[in-house]
RNA sequence: GCCGCGGUGGCGAAAUUGGUAGACGCGCAGGACUUAAAAUCCUGUUUCCGAAAGGAAAUGAGGGUUCGAUUCCCUCCCGCGGCACCA
């Protein structure tokens, strides 16, 4: 207990009150979570602090406190709960700091560590500092190397040639996100591209999985919006465009994707970017070469400023010499590069189809390629017995009065001049037979076809429902002549001359049932094209222009297809030219190189010897098989292609084979244990293979198996093997090498990573052979209607197994063995980044060179690190096992921990930290090692705090709220409750001194309501009765639904509203108690010593958080509104639950009432229970 | 341009999700205490008319649905955040 006596909160606050407790605190164990314990957990979770020089924002005060509360009320309802605390601190700021103070970061880090570590413990946050994680700490950031390592064996972490933005006077790779605007964060220069060879983690091959598994997770609904948007999947297909140029005789071919092939028919151009390989590739061909050359220069000196800014005109250059086809009407169509299509999305090339996509559109505007419209938008509502006609309409201009000619009916209505076309007339002629029938008008000077529709409409003139192709066609006029006109014409319209923008504003009016979509969306490209044309200059461009439709509609112009939706049309037009459905991501795989010094070295060695050592692929063929069948010829040439060395030996007797000759055979290929080795085994290839490995001992990077054969290989399997032509003794062979393929276990060993490919419409295999191999702890993947991958199922070409395989650039790259990790981040002179643009360790001579974890030989180091985000990405999971120093965390505690239940964070990393720490979560629990592959159950996000200005606090401007000062001003308690009761947690909201001292006087009235000495129990200024107990527990219900719903604002006004209450009516000493333990969480010091001046041994947080009586949260008497007409006119007491009738009797009752219902008729009395009676009169 | 969020007193904001708009706090005004100031306490405080009783208007603007709209629907304006040639 606190032996000294505070009078006032002030003496409380000024003589070190909180830090006494928070002393107190710390020697106990009251905030450390407890490993298994038995009561229920809760895992509270913020995002850890990168610990800045600056020291500590109000900011994070705000989120850390909201959390605390939740926490420490958790705790007071018996949750074991684990809200713990550590430090993001690799990265760019403390290195610059560094280099510009000639400090050591690691220095910088900890002075900054501490810091922070004693602001967190000045506000009385309720950390289990036990855990405390850094993520620079080699302890720490050796599992964070060991996780980078496990996603190179598996095949996620990979090297690549990649476009990097390059500061040209730092001479320095940039992050993506240290370029602003396209320029520098440090110096403000432009940033160009450049290439180099960086890391990548193969994050789009979880894409699907990040998207898909948000479903279950509570997490803002605006957080998954922007998680889905980035990822940004899109479906589409892959068409194959055939190339041609004059001199060249051999075929090449162009891939390209595209989300609408239904508008393949309308491909009147292909683009590439600018950096596509075909263009280089075809150099020799391309006759306009100087001038495409110059334009690919330009396009890699834009910098990403210029790329980004405002004037996004389109730029490009025809491939002259050069020409496409398109697949779908063999017609011959220019190729084009353009900067407007991007090399690092789908496959860096398009179909252009003008006439449906804004920028395809915009393009062929300005080089004047052909648009050509193949879907007619389909308009109006569907309604029964409907008409199929064909038809469409004339809009007719006047050059010399600069209008329209319509047909204005006697209903007020403006029409166009329309009719149908006979089944024999051309369109074109009939359309116009219209137009003279209805207006006379005949003497034309140009006439253009615009576009065509598909509308549903009603026709009053022949009282039916319609549907068909509507066609619109611009006419103008050479002269006003007239022809004698029908005779509906004279009787229900005339003709007259209008502007088009009145012609809108009248249908605006007749539009109700959408039956003049059509017409306005004619109109506007009829009025766009008269404009574009030059006749028509005075109507306005910014309403009326000709656009590309990207809606769906029907097919039209498009040979058998014709009719079509759209929608039907993507499938059946993708077949016809052998493309193939794809799904394609924004999501690019995560760069996770940086050449910067303060950073996790990447755990990897470079050796020349193993490079320049081609990896061998062994592939093993089934019963029956030899090279050159199914798809071993594809796949030999393929690999040889990528460098590999394929051997595919023709195994003995393979009609009726035995294990023993099979892996003689194979013994003698000449395979050396120090080989890197990838081994494939196709059916009866695939234990072959496994006994091939155990019986040699071999390691093996990679072991893939197609379509096994097993034990679980039923009758019914066999029976189709006879069928098809299988004698009885080679089914006795199948059944030999199986019953002989066992230790399988023992594999895993030897065998880096394995994969096993099933087919869903294997004959042979069933799915049940899976269990058989489960002891590999292989990848299964399940490819569809593969048949058993022979070329009876047409599968002369896998590629997807070529994915399995390193690339040649990955060729040479060994991971440091496990066990010496860490990889430490060596003592340098200088962390600035080099000329050359490699990172600083680069220099270091005696710690780049080693030895190669493989052959022995002369090696070197990675010399680049790992990015910030690495270390924030597993940090959750180290928490639940922070000191452990034989795995990252272990499994048990994982289990009991996992998932976090609150996890607290800003906007800003909703969508990189978020996506990379679930992506990583997701891989580990692919491999086993955590329990959840959805690691954060429930996720919010905190509004920022500005500075008084309504400006963001900076430095600079002079507007930084120092939360040291603010907790010695007025205290810690008054600072955290002043951020939760500033506005909706969510919201930014300013800064305002003045609003921290409404908060302190409210802690003083606290303070002065409990009095020294303490009160006897049961006794108060007042018998303990009615209204303040009442309002006791109507705030005790609020408080605890108000913290449970994050609305910690509306929580302190109702604590507020207690207090003000309690000083009038005073207290009793039970009641008192109650209020304290929940304003404990708020207020943990204040409450504290309160506590222990009313007698108390224990620390308040011992306590049970008070439950309420739910009666006495029930209201006895309540207030009614009295409306008249809805309008407020008087209220009334009466009992709650109150009858209808009652109260509507007793509202009619009221003289004020009487005042506004006399001599009226009431027609209608509502009433709501407990709220109000309504009395409608007229 | 697209997506998401928001617009309520002088200020930060409440409003049981369609039911008495402005709780609570700040500020301001008047008063008490004081020689005085600060602090504290009391009273008032959306705007307009009115001495008051009372009345009218009001939740960015306009329209709609409803007995009743800050809340639901449509159109528009403004602010913030994210993405930005993603085929």
């Amino acid at each position: 207990m606190n032996k000294k006596r505070y009078v006032t909160y002030d003496d409380f606050i000024k003589n070190g009150g909180e830090e006494y407790w928070q002393t107190g605190w710390q020697s106990s164990d009251l905030y450390q979570a407890e490993d298994f314990a038995k009561k229920k957990k809760k895992y509270i979770l913020i995002e850890f602090p990168y610990p800045s020089g600056a020291g500590l924002h109000v900011g994070h005060v705000r989120s850390y406190t909201a959390l605390d509360i939740m926490s420490r009320m958790l705790r007071l309802q018996g949750y074991n709960v684990l809200y713990p605390i550590g430090w993001d601190a690799f990265g760019l700021p403390t290195e610059n700091y560094a280099i510009k103070n000639k400090i050591h970061p690691r220095l910088a880090t900890e002075a900054n560590i501490k810091t922070f570590r004693r602001q967190l413990k000045s506000l009385g946050l309720s950390f289990d500092w036990s855990r405390e994680v850094d993520t620079t700490d080699p302890k720490y950031y050796q599992w964070t190397q060991w996780i980078f390592l496990q996603l190179f064996k598996k095949g996620l972490a990979y090297k690549k040639k990649i476009p990097i933005n390059w500061c040209p006077s730092c001479k320095i790779g940039l992050a993506h996100e240290e370029v602003i605007d396209g320029k520098c964060e440090r110096c403000g220069t432009a940033v160009e591209q450049r290439e180099k060879e960086q890391w990548l983690l193969a994050i789009t091959k979880y894409a699907d999985r990040l998207i898909k598994d948000l479903d279950p997770v509570d997490y803002l609904e605006k957080i998954k919006t922007q998680q889905v948007n980035w990822i940004g999947r899109s479906k589409g297909a892959e068409l194959k465009f055939e190339v041609r140029s004059k001199k060249l005789e051999k075929k090449e071919y162009l891939n390209v994707f595209t989300t609408k092939p239904d508008t393949l028919f309308g491909a009147t151009y292909m683009v590439l970017a600018p950096e596509h390989e075909l263009v280089t590739q075809l150099k020799d061909q391309i006759e306009n070469w100087r001038e495409v050359e110059k334009y690919i220069n330009q396009a890699k000196t834009k910098s990403e400023l210029q790329r980004t800014s405002l004037e996004k005109a389109k730029t490009g250059v025809e491939l002259e010499g050069i020409k496409a086809i398109n697949p779908a009407n063999n017609e011959e169509i220019p190729v084009w590069i353009a900067d407007y299509v991007l090399a690092s999305y789908g496959t860096g090339a398009i179909m252009a189809v003008p006439a449906h996509d804004e920028r395809d559109f915009e393009f062929a505007k300005k080089f004047k390629l052909p648009i050509k419209q193949v879907i007619a938008p389909e308009t109006g509502n569907k309604r029964d017995g409907e008409n199929v006609v064909q038809g469409g309409c004339g809009v007719v201009f006047d050059p010399k009065s600069q209008k329209y000619a319509v047909a204005a009916w006697n209903n007020g209505m403006i029409g166009l001049f329309s009719g149908n076309v006979g089944k024999t007339e051309d369109e074109q002629a009939g359309i116009l037979r219209e137009v003279t029938e209805e207006s006379g008008l005949h003497d034309f000077l140009h006439i253009e076809k615009i576009a065509t529709a598909y509308p549903h409409y009603y026709n009053s003139a022949k009282n039916s429902n319609r549907h068909g192709s509507a066609a619109c066609y611009l006419a103008v006029l050479k002269t006003a002549n007239m022809r004698p006109t029908k005779r509906e014409a004279h009787e229900k319209f005339e003709l007259q001359w209008r502007s088009p923008a009145e012609i809108l504003n009248n249908w605006r009016k007749y539009n109700q049932k959408n039956d003049l979509d059509h017409w306005v969306w004619f109109l506007r490209q009829a009025v766009g094209k008269a404009i574009e044309l030059g006749y028509d200059s005075t109507s306005d461009n910014s309403i009326f222009y000709i656009s590309a439709y990207v809606g769906k509609g029907v097919i039209i112009n498009s040979g058998g297809f014709n009719g079509l939706s759209s929608d039907e049309a993507k499938k059946k037009i993708t077949a016809k030219v052998g493309g193939k459905m794809k799904v394609q991501y924004k999501l690019r795989d995560w760069i996770f190189s940086r050449q910067h010094y303060w950073g996790e070295p990447i755990p990897m060695v470079y050796c020349e010897q193993c490079a320049q050592r081609k990896p061998k692929v062994l592939l093993i063929h089934g019963l029956y098989g030899h090279s050159k069948e199914n798809w071993l010829p594809w796949f030999k040439k393929q690999m040889e292609k990528n460098g590999y060395e394929v051997l595919i030996p023709d195994l003995p007797n393979n009609e009726r084979p035995s294990l023993a000759e099979w892996l003689k055979a194979l013994g003698n290929l000449g395979i050396r244990k120090g080989d890197q080795l990838f081994i494939v085994g196709h059916s009866l290839g695939a234990p072959t293979a496994c006994q091939f490995i155990l019986k040699n001992k071999l390691r093996v990077e990679k072991l893939i198996l197609v379509a096994p054969t097993g034990k679980s290989q039923n009758e019914n399997n066999f029976a189709n093997l006879q069928k098809a032509g299988c004698s009885k003794e080679a089914i006795n062979c199948i059944k030999d090498f199986n019953d002989a393929n066992t230790g399988l276990g023992k594999l895993k060993k030897s065998v880096e990573n394995s994969v096993v490919y099933f087919s869903d419409n294997d004959p042979y295999i069933p799915l049940d052979v899976q269990n058989d191999y489960r002891a590999l702890g292989a990848e299964e993947k399940l490819l569809r209607s593969k048949g058993h991958f022979n070329s009876n199922a047409g599968v002369v070409e896998l590629p997807e197994i070529l994915e399995e395989f390193p690339s040649a650039l990955d060729f040479g790259w060994i991971p440091v063995p496990e066990k010496d990790l860490p990889v430490e981040l060596p003592k340098v002179k200088h962390y600035e980044p080099t000329d050359t643009g490699e990172s600083p360790l680069a220099v270091i001579k005696d710690w780049v060179n080693t030895e190669c974890p493989r052959c022995g030989g002369k090696a070197k180091r990675e010399t680049d690190t790992m990015p910030n985000w690495a270390g924030s990405s597993w940090y959750f999971l180290r928490y639940c096992d922070p000191k452990n120093n034989k795995a990252f965390a272990d499994a048990v505690k994982l289990k009991y921990w996992l998932p976090v239940d609150l996890y607290n964070g800003g906007m800003e990393h909703t969508t990189l930290h978020l996506l990379y720490s679930r992506f990583w979560n997701k891989f580990l629990y692919d491999c086993g090692l955590v329990p959840v592959s959805e690691p954060y159950a429930r996720r919010v996000s905190h509004g920022m705090v500005l500075a008084e200005d309504g400006k963001k606090m900076s430095k600079s401007l002079g507007n930084v709220i120092n939360p040291d000062e603010v907790v010695n001003n007025v205290g810690a308690d008054s600072l955290r409750l002043y951020e939760m009761f500033m506005g909706p947690f969510a919201d930014t909201i300013p800064w305002s001194m003045e609003g921290v001292k409404g908060v302190r006087r409210f802690l003083e009235k606290v303070f002065a309501l409990t009095p020294q000495p303490p009160l006897p129990r049961g006794e108060g200024k007042r018998v303990p009765a009615s209204g303040v107990r009442v309002l006791l527990h109507k705030t005790i219900k609020k408080i605890t639904e108000d913290i449970e719903n994050m609305k910690f604002n509306t929580a302190v006004s109702a604590m507020m509203i207690f207090v003000n209450e309690a000083q009038a009516e005073g207290l009793a000493k039970d009641e008192l108690e109650k209020f304290l333990i929940i304003l404990a969480p708020f207020a943990p010091h204040m409450t504290e010593e309160l506590w222990s001046r009313l007698g108390h041994k224990q620390s308040i947080f011992k306590e049970k958080w008070p439950a309420y009586d739910a009666n006495l949260t029930k209201d006895e008497i309540v207030r009614l509104a009295i409306q008249v007409n809805g309008k407020l006119r008087d209220t009334m007491e009466a009992a709650a639950d109150i009858s209808a009738d009652e109260a509507k009797a007793k509202a009619l009752a009221s003289e004020k009432v009487k005042k506004w219902t006399e001599g009226k008729l009431i027609a209608k009395v509502i009433v709501v229970k407990n709220r109000l009676v309504n009395i409608v009169v007229k």
